[in-house]
DNA sequence: ACGACACACGTGTCATGACATCTATTGGAC
DNA sequence: GTCCAATAGATGTCATGACACGTGTGTCGT
């Protein structure tokens, strides 16, 4: 089998089955994997655009991820608000009750880390994460990585 | 950001824009990405039952792969029949038209691979393996993997 | 024989993701 | 001002994936 084939099995493989043990830590919750990084995202990058939120998001590519957070303001974690000046665009935060679930989120999300970090204990990972960097970074949804990274970046949404 | 969080997003990264760069190499064979799998396994792998499948593949971890065999049979490509000692089993097999169609399939896989390849030119991608490996393995999906590799294993289903 | 159980597969339901298309709003050409 | 293009977001549709539950079939104990 040819390398590059083995690394797309490989990371199928891991996103597959990673998603399902943070899904099964999230249950609890009541929210997904993919509402979790809205909610992260929203957190950490004050309030943003429906279209920013995408150009964060590793979840949903070019996509508007509107009826991901419509399910999130159903919930009321979310808080989606008009801009004054031009109502085209929306004013996405988090409400009081979506912070405090987002710390439970954090105690979840490590809990699969520690598992992570166990199942790779003692690999080297700098090469690693090297090598994927350079493959992610070549897709928007790796760019949205880089700008959460820096977000001096945010300014280049494409 | 701690180590295994930035592994895991980069995973999920180069999953989804993998699998949007397969979609769209096969669209104009008509079949997605979980669909050429199912073919390619069934190509290599002879007369499966749908367990059998499910434990080959890496898409669809436990679930059985009913809904995604009824397309491939609607489409002609896969052909199912039932085990005439135990009326419980499945025969899936590819058709002549799914075997022809398996052979554009490895051409369009190819070109991803050659994207990929460009990309992480000049890396030694060992390391990143063998550590990806190690985390796969210690998953059904990951496992599937191994039994794909090694026949012989494919005993130990679960 | 028969009844409980196990097993293989099917189906219902929900939430993604991806793509295309639609609607509302604004900015700009004239 | 008026019309048109551009932009932000919403919506329709399809195919996953995951989970729970239902159905048909065979096996085994008795």
């Amino acid at each position: 089998m040819k390398v590059v084939e083995e690394l797309r099995y490989l990371v199928l493989a891991i996103q597959r089955e990673g998603n399902r043990l943070l899904a099964a830590e999230l249950r609890p919750l009541g929210i997904t994997p993919s509402q979790a990084e809205v909610l992260r995202v929203l957190r950490d990058h004050g309030p943003l655009t429906l279209n920013a939120l995408g150009g964060l998001l590793v979840c949903e590519t070019g996509n508007s991820p509107s009826r991901l957070v419509d399910r999130l303001v159903a919930q009321g974690l979310v808080k989606r608000g008009v801009d004054k000046v031009d109502r085209r665009y929306l004013a996405l935060s988090l409400t009081t009750s979506g912070r405090a679930l987002h710390r439970r989120i954090i105690t979840a999300e490590n809990r699969l880390h520690r598992t992570m970090h166990d199942l790779v204990a003692g690999q080297a990972l700098d090469e690693t994460i090297s090598t994927l960097r350079i493959l992610a970074d070549a897709f928007p949804a790796g760019a949205a990585l880089a700008r959460r990274r820096d977000p001096e970046l945010a300014t280049q949404e494409n």
